[in-house]
DNA sequence: CCTCCTCGTGGAATCGATTACACGACTTCG
DNA sequence: CGAAGTCGTGTAATCGATTCCACGAGGAGG
């Protein structure tokens, strides 16, 4: 490959002055400028990366450690993580932690090994001391989604106590009183935080949370599965059972397809966590939905910030219910009009580019 | 950041010995090695993976370009890759096309500048100069999923041809004799391929496959739903309508839920590519599954075979039919037991790390 | 006409590693 | 006892860029 020697040679002035070409630095004449782009383009010279980033110490390369690419949230987070930074001339290298604190650390690890110039990451657990260490380093980081309290780094997030208590009112609505909830692991944010909510919502209405139906997962669908057969095995089993993320919801909902059991009728589901996915179940699942890609983009905007040397911001967005029919059909609602028709709008608004008319079938 | 030269005076040696110690060189004194050691752990000193590669002129690290990361089966086919390269100590940097050929051009050139040691991918389009141009200068690649004829690169893929004709069958079977399919973009080989193939297993059955039943998408799922709504519109309209993959599937099951239509009763539906998900519909659709996990796996083998010197090989491995009631009851089945029961249980041990047989091809 | 800028340019140091080569201290053996 | 290895170590070149500094040419101003 043609470094900037052979370019240099080939446009006969020296490599100094073709790096001022490079990076358009003002002081070469017009007559070397072309000379040095003619070189370039008959050799077809790229730049080293690695070079470059040796001698400037920047990469221009944003880490992104995720708990599991394989939740569309997640996916999803990704996706326009990699496209705010794009718009900004960042690359951004994914690790995929799979919920394992050991992998996040493999992958944490790698990432300063690169010296990317700036770390997103949504903790699989309280945080280990290599992350710890990095951020007390001065490390420029961000936690999205998840985050590790006590630690002094901005987060970006969405609120889902609003959205919990909507739902407990729907629910609520609908007459259930045994409502179950499938939680994600205590050590994660997103894990305790909305078992607190729900069960501070269902306080409001006078409805009991007992430990028995608090089960403990690990915000895998196969956790989700085994929580629900746990629940359904009780001597009075819920009415309803919230899934604190999605592939739990969907881990639920093979646990129930199992036993035989019709949704909502027999037992009722909703999930954290809405995905295009759940308009097409049987039933629709009633799901909170957070804005991922204005999660995304606020994350790559507070960690360039942070980069750049501007005051980076912790933000948090609300999360917002959207109603289907796996709790049940609500009796106060006016039969003429689809009862999702609204809020399926404003979802599929929310969630991107792509505009869907979405109509429900009474199937 | 503590660099060589800080181990070196912390350990009262010079940066050679350091090195020597750090790639575990032979010729170390035991007394030396210690010193190192412990300069190392008491400076928290991390090599310099930047410095590394640039005089080694390799870093360990792969790209993946693919056409879209949002689709589950490509999500997937990320996690494997991933998955193997660590194994084999390299890291996977991941390109996200979004089937726009620029953006995949923009992708393969930022990989070829951070001098990738090698380049996985599957093709957007029918291929841009610079990959080109990048395989005929000799970077190590590999083709997944898709490929570009007439390019000198291996290809690992899954061959549907006998699931499609397997589909075929169970369509004709049910008494199926219009059927439509929603195609990829011509320019990819797995959107002309899955055309053709159905045409051929169809023309087995004497099933006549016409234009106006041949739909142009882009493996979206928008033109999924905007090329049902054509297909729904005719004076004819098709029985089935079978997506060439999930996400165009996902938009056909929207189109058709809009129009208030049954599935399978008023139309049926298939795609290619099976998802988790796909369980959970209403109905349960009936697709063609992949073992993802295998093509990624061979494709990280041969690419990592081509970067460390051994000959890479071209692998096919066979796709499957799932058949779910997205198409009709099958009447031949025996009404006791639940038809979908036991190939569920075929496709979850597919899904998995189980081994397919490997069926090799020379290229 | 001489001095002082400005401008374009090149030489060389530098970033943090790896590694060829040289060298001194020891061992071994004729 | 001297020649020839062997072993551990250090010096310095190198990878491909960026950038400080010096320098010569030419223009402006006194």
């Amino acid at each position: 490959m043609a470094s900037i020697k052979d370019v240099a040679a080939e446009a006969g002035v020296s490599v100094a002055t073709v790096s001022r070409v490079l990076n358009d630095h003002p002081s070469v004449s017009d007559d070397a400028r072309t000379r040095v782009q003619a070189a370039v383009r008959t050799l077809g010279y790229r730049p080293n990366a690695v070079a470059r980033s040796l001698r400037t110490d920047q990469t221009r390369t944003l880490g992104l450690v995720i708990s599991d690419v394989m939740n569309p949230y997640f996916t999803e987070l990704a996706r326009s993580v990699e496209e705010a930074a794009r718009a900004l001339g960042y690359s951004v290298i994914i690790g995929n932690a799979d919920e394992r604190p050991e992998l996040q650390d493999h992958h944490v690890r790698t990432l300063l090994d690169r010296r990317i110039d700036g770390l997103l990451v949504s903790p699989t657990d309280g945080g280990s001391p290599l992350m710890l260490e990095a951020a007390r380093a001065g490390t420029p980081m961000v936690f999205v989604d998840r985050w590790i309290p006590g630690v002094d780094v901005p987060v970006v997030r969405a609120d889902g106590r609003a959205a919990i208590r909507d739902l407990v009112a729907h629910l609520c609505g609908l007459g259930h009183r045994r409502v179950a909830i499938i939680a994600g692991p205590a050590a994660t944010t997103t894990g305790s935080e909305r078992v607190q909510a729900f069960r501070e919502a269902l306080a409001e209405y006078g409805v009991p949370l007992p430990d028995a139906y608090i089960g403990q997962g690990d915000f895998q669908a196969e956790s989700g599965r085994r929580v629900t057969e746990g629940f359904l095995d009780l001597p009075e089993p819920p009415e309803v059972v919230f899934a604190a993320d999605n592939l739990m919801a969907l881990g639920a909902l093979d646990a129930m397809r199992a036993r035989g059991l019709r949704v909502p009728s027999d037992i009722a589901l909703a999930a954290f966590d809405d995905i295009p996915w759940f308009v097409h179940t049987d039933p629709p699942v009633t799901a909170i939905a957070q804005p991922t890609g204005e999660l995304g983009r606020a994350a790559v905007h507070a960690l360039i910030d942070r980069i750049e040397g501007r005051p980076p911001q912790s933000v948090t967005l609300p999360a917002r219910l959207v109603v289907r029919r796996s709790c049940g059909e609500n009796p106060d609602q006016n039969p003429d009009q689809n009862p999702d028709q609204n809020r399926e709008e404003n979802r599929e608004e929310n969630r991107g580019k792509k505009q869907t008319p979405v109509q429900r079938s009474t199937s």
